[in-house]
DNA sequence: TTGTATGCGTTATCAG
DNA sequence: CTGATAACGCATACAA
């Protein structure tokens, strides 16, 4: 089935087809809508391969993610990411390839450059910036077109989307937590290579100082729950341990949660916990967690739609606008402990 | 830079390159050599859109996840399953493309008729077998492969990777609770559509009647946790509650354990519970759940290198043999509730 | 408004 | 063992 029969059944030429089909050139509607008919029967659509052959345009994009072996696995807002994505491509008939990288065993700019080569995609889509990300640039120079989801840790014009700021919702829970009495607010953080976490853990020393407290923080090797667990053990074994565990992610937090019911304290009685993300899960933890919901889901849909108008497509960033992150309190969060029956939030003074 | 300019610079005809690089035809270890540097130096590697042009073959596979809205957003097995696909086919340079069915907004015959008049990809890679689906003969109809990750729920010869049995770890399951001393457990399964899961409920049943005691089972809309909570908050509220719950899927254990705890039951003291699947999750729930592993990344592996063997790569699927599902006893199970400081366990005639 | 001719980058066939 | 040539299916420049 080939754009020669279809021709041949609607008694054109094959270039009168594909006229019809890429809307360029021009058609008597007569003889467009015999063609479409002709199309129809044959049930015939252009070869992408033939199309990609002539145009250097495969009409797919990739999508990049990074697999810190322990994290992709537990965190599902990648899945989410990987949704929008798809459902924003799928009715345009683009295609989504995927693409893991693990720095464990591959060289990044090795593995760009091969992304490149090879061709497959017509553009790349990025996530987890990190400080001194070399991917903007180094795809640059290669001239492979690529959207950032998130935001870049220089003055990279890449093209992006994130909140704004891209720690938004750190002060919101900051703030929830001051409500709630807490004095005492430790925060959870993994290495300082990822951007985004980085962000988010110095908004958190200034919304802590700003109130007038000083920044309490520990930082961990990596993402997972268990390293969270551990720092979170070694926290509230202090003598005067926190009331309240800021983490970077959910997935730390739900690490974190675990340890601490494990050490007999009860949340959000004895400690209150916050996460990050939005995981779908936290509502079914126990306690349903607070976190900041990041939209993952319409976040993936806002970078496909960014990608695609960098590309061309003709298709209106604003029909996908990217939803704030939003705090949402569940229970994992209460007033902070009372001293001898007075709620903290009801003293004059700060606890330290 | 094409396959012409590496021949220019090997000083050999295009056809020479092209032998080399697909090791067809012979061509001699010196000018191999010479070519292998020159395409190297120019860093060219075959446009796939041309090969695909030629070869009608993409190199290329898809994978087809069914979207129920509320599961695949929760349950993670997923994102494992594209793991391990992704890791087989990488290394060998096949690309991996990512396709969403949501059936609430798309006919099914419709959406993989087009999949196959796209022929983006050589094969495709589906799961989730339903009850009567008609996808296998229809993709062989359209001259499709396809490959199933889980079994045909007729006598359908799709190729295919599962356990055998497919209900692999659900007798474990129910002699773990057995003895553990329970008696009257019940079973939270899903809608009747899913074949796999179906084949779970009814080795439950069997098992159970096996061990002379009567199976109980509850069923839902969904897979969903909000529906499996529900469903357990009914058991619960019977006179004569059961003391384990084994659930169709982790998604579902999660929903129900959390009701159970609102309802102030204690896990596993007052209630046992089991899930199915071997979310990476269920190791941080409070408490960590018991589960039969179904190791999902191994599956996918499984599968993309069968895939790979039926579109004639060469691939030994003996390389990634599936690993049978096993039964991982954490601490959502214990023994059942005694009845006069005695455990049901070492009474001698069982509860009922 | 429509048709013709050409080339996109490869590989398979066949002749040398 | 090697090279010339045609064809894969389509879109574009240009001629009609």
């Amino acid at each position: 089935m080939t754009i020669a029969d279809v021709a041949a059944l609607a008694g054109v030429s094959p270039a009168a087809v594909s006229k019809v089909f890429n809307s360029t050139g021009s058609i008597s509607p007569a003889t467009a809508a015999r063609i479409r008919e002709a199309a129809e029967k044959l049930n015939w659509t252009p070869s992408p391969a033939a199309v990609a052959l002539r145009q250097s345009k495969t009409k797919a994009i990739g999508l990049v993610l990074n697999r810190p072996r322990a994290t992709l696995d537990l965190d599902m807002t990648d899945s989410l990411l990987l949704s929008g994505i798809e459902t924003v491509l799928a009715p345009r008939e683009w295609g989504l390839l995927l693409y893991l990288f693990d720095r464990a065993s591959q060289e990044q700019v090795e593995f760009y450059r091969r992304l490149v080569t090879a061709r497959r995609v017509d553009g790349l889509i990025l996530a987890n910036t990190e400080v001194g990300d070399p991917r903007f640039e180094l795809l640059r120079s290669l001239h492979m077109p690529a959207f950032l989801i998130g935001t870049p840790w220089n003055e990279d014009p890449i093209p992006h989307v994130d909140s704004s700021p891209p720690h938004a919702g750190v002060a919101e829970t900051v703030q929830h937590l001051l409500d709630l009495g807490h004095r005492r607010i430790a925060y959870v953080g993994g290495p300082p290579t990822l951007y985004l976490p980085l962000l988010r853990r110095e908004a958190f020393g200034r919304s802590v100082e700003a109130a007038g407290l000083t920044p309490a923080a520990t930082f961990t090797a990596d993402h997972s729950p268990a390293t969270a667990a551990e720092a979170t053990r070694r926290l509230m074994a202090q003598d005067t341990p926190p009331t309240a565990l800021v983490f970077e992610t959910d997935t730390m937090a739900i690490g974190g949660m675990r340890q601490a019911k494990s050490m007999g304290l009860n949340i959000p009685r004895d400690l209150s916990i916050v996460g990050y993300g939005g995981t779908p899960m936290g509502e079914w933890l126990e306690p349903p967690l607070t976190t900041v919901d990041r939209h993952s889901f319409n976040r993936g849909q806002a970078a496909a739609a960014g990608m695609m108008a960098l590309l061309g497509e003709p298709i209106d960033p604003e029909d996908h606008p990217l939803r704030q992150p939003e705090l949402v309190v569940r229970s994992s969060t209460a007033l902070a402990p009372t001293r001898e029956g007075v709620p903290t939030l009801l003293t004059s003074s700060a606890a330290e």
